[in-house]
This record gives C-alpha cells, sequence and structure tokens, in this order.
DNA sequence: GTAAGTGCAAAACATTTGCACGAAT
DNA sequence: ATTCGTGCAAATGTTTTGCACTTAC
C-alpha cells in the first residue's frame, strides 16, 4: 500500500532508519484493519520478520506515534489497543464487536469544546473523544 | 463530607460491608482534589487507616468505579488516574499541570454523537469524552 | 567505519490472586 | 457461626532497559 510507503519515508524524513524490522511493523500495520494490541501487531510483524522481538515492536510503535501515524484506543477500562489514524487527528469509532475503526472529523465537537471552555473557564488545548458502539456489518450478522 | 455518606450508604445498599479500610478510602477519595493515581489514593487512604493494604485500594477502586462513584481518566496516552464523579455519567476536563478537574453535562455532544452515528452506520451507544487544557488557577500563576 | 537499531534476558512496574487470619453481621 | 473483607506475598502480565551483537547508512 501507498499509506506504507508514506510511512516509511516519514522515517527517513526523521533521520530514522528504516530497518527490515520497522519496515515489517509498518507493513503489518497497514494490513491490519480496525484497532488492535501490541501483541496482536507483534504476531502480524513476525509473518513478514521471523524472529522480530517484542521490544523492537514496542519501540516502532512509539516511534509512530510520535510521528501521528498510529493513535492510542482508549476503552471505558483498558487501554491497550491502538488504531493507524489516516490524517492528522481525527476521532475514532471503534466496534464493540469485531474492532472495526471509523474516522471522523474534528468538524462538530467545536461547538462543544468552546462552550466547555466558557462553562469552566479552562483553556482547552486538547481533546479525546472516542465513541463505541456496533458496526454495520456486525449489526446486520444478528446477535 | 456528606458525599463522603452518601457513597458508605450506597455500599451498604449494595450488601457490601462499610469496613474501617473503605471508609478511609472513601475518607481520601473526597479529600483529593481533582484526579488522582491508585498509588496517590493509597497514600492518602493510609493516613486514616495505618497498615492498610494496596490490594485493598484496588478491590475498593473497583467496587467504586463499578458504582459510578468515581471514573477512569484517559490521558493521550496513560490511562492510570481516576476521578471522582459527583453525578452519573459526565464529561471531564483536566488541567494538565495540576490534575484538578471540571465536569460537563453530556448536554453539547449528542448532536455530535447523532451526526456521527448517520456518517458511519455505526450504532453508536457509548462515548468517551474528555478534555484537557490548563485551568484558570494555574493560568494566572504564569508559566 | 560508525552510529543507530536489534534481540535477548533481566528488570521494573502495575495489577491480580490465593490463602490464612480477622472482623462484621 | 458464618460469610465477607483484609494483608501479605506470590503470581501474572505488560512495558522498559542494559548490553553485546548486527546492520543500515
Amino acid at each position: 500500500l501507498a499509506a506504507a510507503d508514506q510511512i516509511g519515508e516519514e522515517f527517513m524524513r526523521r533521520g530514522l532508519r528504516l530497518t527490515g524490522q520497522r519496515a515489517a511493523v509498518v507493513r503489518a500495520l497497514v494490513g491490519l484493519s480496525g484497532s488492535f494490541s501490541v501483541h496482536e501487531l507483534w504476531l502480524a510483524s513476525r509473518r513478514n520478520a521471523a524472529g522480530l522481538g517484542i521490544a523492537t515492536v514496542y519501540r516502532t510503535l512509539d516511534l509512530l506515534v510520535e510521528m501521528g501515524a498510529v493513535q492510542r484506543v482508549h476503552g471505558r477500562d483498558n487501554c491497550e489497543s491502538f488504531v493507524m489514524s489516516q490524517d492528522e487527528h481525527k476521532h475514532v469509532v471503534v466496534c464493540r464487536r469485531c474492532g472495526a475503526t471509523c474516522e471522523l472529523p474534528d468538524i462538530g465537537c467545536t461547538d462543544f469544546i468552546a462552550d466547555a471552555s466558557r462553562r469552566t473557564g479552562f483553556r482547552i488545548d486538547d481533546h479525546l473523544i472516542q465513541l463505541a458502539g456496533v458496526c454495520p456489518r456486525c449489526e446486520k450478522e444478528q446477535f
């Protein structure tokens, strides 16, 4: 996919080496649909690079988050999932059943945030908005 | 505080015993302003109950979350903070500097969520909205 | 050639659990 | 009395780190 190449270039741009292991993680990343755990990403990456250590996945994931290619998904309790983020900063809807995700533009929540700022007096400069539910496909497949 | 008593009653109502340790945790809880970690709650609770084990704090915190008296606070990365929640389900604004929190009513985000549902086709039944910024007090205290 | 990256194993944490003892009803 | 709750310590699971070895540049 083109997305993988784009991320690869971003590594270079930042003066980071695009090693075989990092490329393997990135290729696995774009192959995974929806949200995933570190462990899942590790398993998927290993198919592209035998013997890949999980520590490398953690280290690469840190970089990917830092460069905005991946973002953390927060559940009501657990927060150990991630998703690839197509663009800059988007909100995400996660399917509680299959983990599928869908992104949403910022537009629409600005009023809400401005109002919150007005009510509380806080200077609000960051927000975490994540919706959860059931995706159309799972909805159709009955229970 | 009255809040502590109210939570104490909720324990009884659920057929749970209001032990000295649980009361100590609750008293510490209402004393803490803003968000706190498990460890911080443990330290504060110990002042009310010497020798209190951290396992008990974890267990009590689970109950408090279950009964809606406390909710988890999600940061962009770490998710190990909690806040006391006055009412049912509210959104929270957290001060990145001092951890102070302020709650917001659901009203205002319903349009946004309805729109998200329309756009994505998901049946959305849960949402996590947490804003971050700087509180008025910290803002005044310069840098 | 050299700095950056990797795998491995150990360490560091955070959280949960089993169990014998103590406390509340 | 009997059940429920607690402390302790061990177990668990996850993430980080130190270090010798390797690799991309």
